[in-house]
DNA sequence: CGCCTATGGTCTATACCATAGGCGGTGCCATAGT
C-alpha cells in the first residue's frame, strides 16, 4: 500500500482535472503502484475506469505518455474523452491522418503541450517514428487492451510482440498494461512479452452475479437456428429484455440471422468486418442510440462498445476460448441489472474454431531469417533484414518473434537484430522456433477444450468460468442453468491433495499449475501442453501427479 | 474440422446418392488508381 498522501494527491487530480469525484480502490491501488515505480498489469472489468489508471499518473510524471491501442476508433474515443476534460492535449499518429495533422501532433509533443500520444503497435515498428518518440523522453508507456498482445500478437498482428523491445528502446519507462480479461497464461504472456519489471498485478473480481449463465445444447444445425431465432425474437419483443447482442462465427451467419430476424419484424442489423466502414459506423451509432434492439455480429463488434444496458448476449456458436467468451458476455448488464447469457452449443461448431486458430509455423520465413542473420557479422535493422528476404513483413516479424523466444536471435540496444549463438546452426534454430510455435499451438487447442468443458459441464457454470480465471467461488452460484436445474450441487469441495494454485509435475506433461480442483476432476494448466482435465480418482491411484516447487 | 455447393453417376425422367472442392475471424498499413 502506498502512503496516504500520495493517494490523496491522485484523488485530487482525478477530481480537478477529470471530474471523477471518487476513484475505486483498484484504480487507486494501480496508480499508487505506478507512482511507486512499479510496472503494473491491471485486469479490471469494462466500465471500471481503466483509462483513469494511466491518465492521472501521466500528469505527475515528467514527460509524455505513450498509449498503445489496437483500434484507431478506440484511440479517437480516448482522445475525445481527454479533450472533454481539463487535462493537457492528446494526439495520435496513424495512417488515416494527413501530413498537416501529423505535423501538428509532433509540434504539440515537442513543445510539451501534448501529454498523451496514441499509437498502434505497427506505428512503433517503424524505425524513424520510434527514433523520434525516443527523443521525447517518454515517462509512461501504456498498453491498452493488453490481451491483444497474447491473442493477436502471435499470429494476426505480430508487431504486438515487438512492444517489449520498443519499451527497452525507450529506456524502459514505467509500463501499465490494461485489460478486461486475462486468464493465467494470458497474464503470464503479457508480463513476459512486454518484459514488465518488478511488476504488480491489480486484479478485480471477475464475478458478474447479475448475468444469468446458460447453455442450450442442440443436435442439428436446423434446431439450433430455430432456437436462436425464437429466443432472440422473444427477448427483443419485450422492452424489459432488450437490447442485446447475438454473436455468430461467420460473416455469412451474421447476414442470414439478421435477415431472418428482420423478416420477423425485429429491429436488427448485421455487423462484421466485411461491411463498408460507413455502414459499420451507422450500425454502431444506431445501437448506442437505442434505434436497434439487437445486433448480429462476428467478433468484430466488441472493443469500444460503451453501452451499459445490454439485457442479453447470445452465442449462436462457441468462440475459440473462454477468454473471448467472457469478454463478449461481459458487455451485458454493466448497469448491474439482470441479463441473459446463453450459448447455443453444438460440439461440431468447435471445428470451425480449430480451423481458424490453426496457425502453422512460418518455416520458410524462419529459415530465411535465421540464415540471413547468421550470415551477417553486424546486427541488422528489421527493415534491412526485410530487404534480404523473400517473405512478407508480417511473416518476417512472426519468424523474428519465434527465434527471439528460443534465444537464437536477440535485439541490440539500438533496436537491431543479431544472431546470438555462433555455435548454433541456423537449421537448429529453425527447429527450435517450430517447437516454440507448436507449444503455443497446443495451448490454443487446449483453450478450445476448456470452451468445450464449460459448455458440457454439469456443475455450476459460474464456478467453472471463474475457476478458469483463477478465482474460487465457494459454492454454486444459484444464477445459472445447472444451479437452477439442481445438477450443480455435487460439485467441488476442492480439499484434495492438490489445491488450486499448487505447482505440480505430471509424468508425461511436465510442469503445471492446478487451476481448479473438484471431487471428481482436476484441471491443470501445463507449461508445455496447455489445459488438461484429469480424473481425480486416476490422480489418486496412479500417482502421475507430484508436487513441484 | 465440418459446412455447403457443384458435379457426376445411376438408371430412367425426377430424384437420390456419393464424392470432391472451396470456405471460414479479428486490423493495422502501404500502394495504386479515380
Amino acid at each position: 500500500m502506498a502512503p496516504k498522501g500520495r493517494r490523496d494527491e491522485l484523488q485530487r487530480i482525478a477530481a480537478e482535472k477529470f471530474g471523477w469525484p471518487e476513484l475505486s480502490g483498484e484504480q487507486l491501488e494501480a496508480m499508487a503502484q505506478v507512482m511507486a515505480g512499479h510496472d503494473v498489469l491491471a485486469v479490471l472489468p469494462t466500465g471500471a475506469g481503466k483509462s483513469a489508471i494511466y491518465q492521472v499518473p501521466a500528469l505527475l510524471l515528467d514527460g509524455p505518455t505513450v498509449v498503445v491501442s489496437p483500434l484507431i476508433a478506440l484511440q479517437n474515443d480516448q482522445i475525445q474523452g481527454i479533450e472533454d476534460s481539463r487535462a493537457p492535449e492528446a494526439v495520435a499518429l496513424n495512417s488515416t491522418q494527413r501530413a498537416a495533422e501529423r505535423e501538428h501532433a509532433w509540434e504539440a509533443l515537442r513543445k510539451g503541450r501534448a501529454e498523451y500520444l496514441f499509437l498502434s503497435p505497427e506505428q512503433l515498428a517503424g524505425d524513424e517514428l520510434l527514433e523520434a518518440v525516443a527523443e521525447l523522453g517518454v515517462s509512461l508507456f501504456v498498453v491498452d487492451e493488453a490481451h491483444c498482445v497474447s491473442a493477436w500478437g502471435h499470429d494476426f498482428r505480430p508487431d504486438y510482440l515487438r512492444l517489449g523491445p520498443v519499451i527497452e528502446r525507450l529506456g524502459h519507462p514505467r509500463v501499465i498494461a490494461l485489460t478486461a480479461t486475462a486468464a493465467l497464461p494470458v497474464r503470464a504472456d503479457i508480463v513476459d512479452r512486454l518484459g514488465l519489471r518488478d511488476h504488480r498485478e491489480v486484479l478485480a473480481s471477475f464475478d458478474r452475479p447479475n448475468l444469468r449463465l446458460g447453455v442450450d445444447p442442440l443436435t442439428t444445425d436446423a434446431d439450433k437456428r430455430q432456437a436462436v431465432i425464437t429466443r432472440t425474437r422473444a427477448l427483443t419483443a419485450d422492452a424489459a429484455t432488450r437490447p442485446g447482442l447475438l454473436y455468430v462465427s461467420s460473416r455469412k451467419d451474421a447476414e442470414t440471422y439478421a435477415e431472418e430476424l428482420a423478416a420477423a419484424g425485429v429491429r436488427v442489423a448485421a455487423y462484421h468486418a466485411g461491411m463498408k466502414a460507413a455502414d459499420r459506423e451507422a450500425v454502431h451509432e444506431r445501437f448506442l442510440d437505442d434505434d436497434l434492439d439487437a445486433v448480429v455480429a462476428t467478433s468484430a463488434f466488441g472493443m469500444g462498445i460503451d453501452k451499459a444496458d445490454l439485457r442479453f448476449v447470445l452465442h449462436a456458436s462457441a468462440p475459440e476460448s473462454l477468454d473471448t467468451y467472457y469478454q463478449q458476455i461481459g458487455r451485458a448488464g454493466r448497469d448491474g441489472e439482470p441479463a441473459e447469457i446463453t450459448l447455443y452449443y453444438r460440439p461440431q461448431d468447435l471445428g470451425l474454431q480449430k480451423f481458424l486458430t490453426a496457425a502453422k509455423a512460418p518455416e520458410q520465413a524462419l529459415e530465411e531469417v535465421a540464415t540471413t542473420l547468421e550470415g551477417h557479422d553486424e546486427p541488422l535493422k528489421p527493415a534491412e533484414l526485410g530487404k534480404e528476404l523473400d517473405v512478407s513483413a508480417a511473416q518476417r516479424t512472426r519468424a523474428v518473434n519465434l527465434l527471439e523466444q528460443t534465444g537464437a536471435v536477440g535485439v541490440t540496444e539500438d533496436g537491431r537484430l543479431e544472431y546470438r549463438d555462433p555455435d548454433l546452426a541456423p537449421e537448429q534454430a529453425v527447429e527450435q522456433g517450430v517447437e516454440v510455435a507448436e507449444t503455443h499451438q497446443r495451448l490454443i487447442r487446449s483453450r478450445i477444450e476448456m470452451m468445450r468443458g464449460y459448455a458440457e459441464t454439469t456443475g455450476c457454470r459460474r464456478q467453472f468460468l471463474l475457476g478458469y480465471f483463477g478465482e474460487q467461488l465457494p459454492r454454486p452460484c444459484g444464477n445459472c442453468d445447472t444451479c437452477i436445474a439442481g445438477t450443480a450441487e455435487q460439485q467441488p469441495s476442492g480439499d484434495g491433495a492438490f489445491p488450486v494454485n499448487t505447482a505440480v509435475r505430471h509424468a508425461e506433461w511436465g510442469r503445471g499449475v492446478v487451476m481448479s480442483a473438484g471431487d471428481d476432476r482436476l484441471t491443470v494448466l501445463f507449461d508445455e501442453h496447455g489445459y488438461k482435465t484429469l480424473s481425480a480418482a486416476a490422480v489418486r491411484e496412479n500417482s502421475v501427479l507430484t508436487a513441484a516447487d
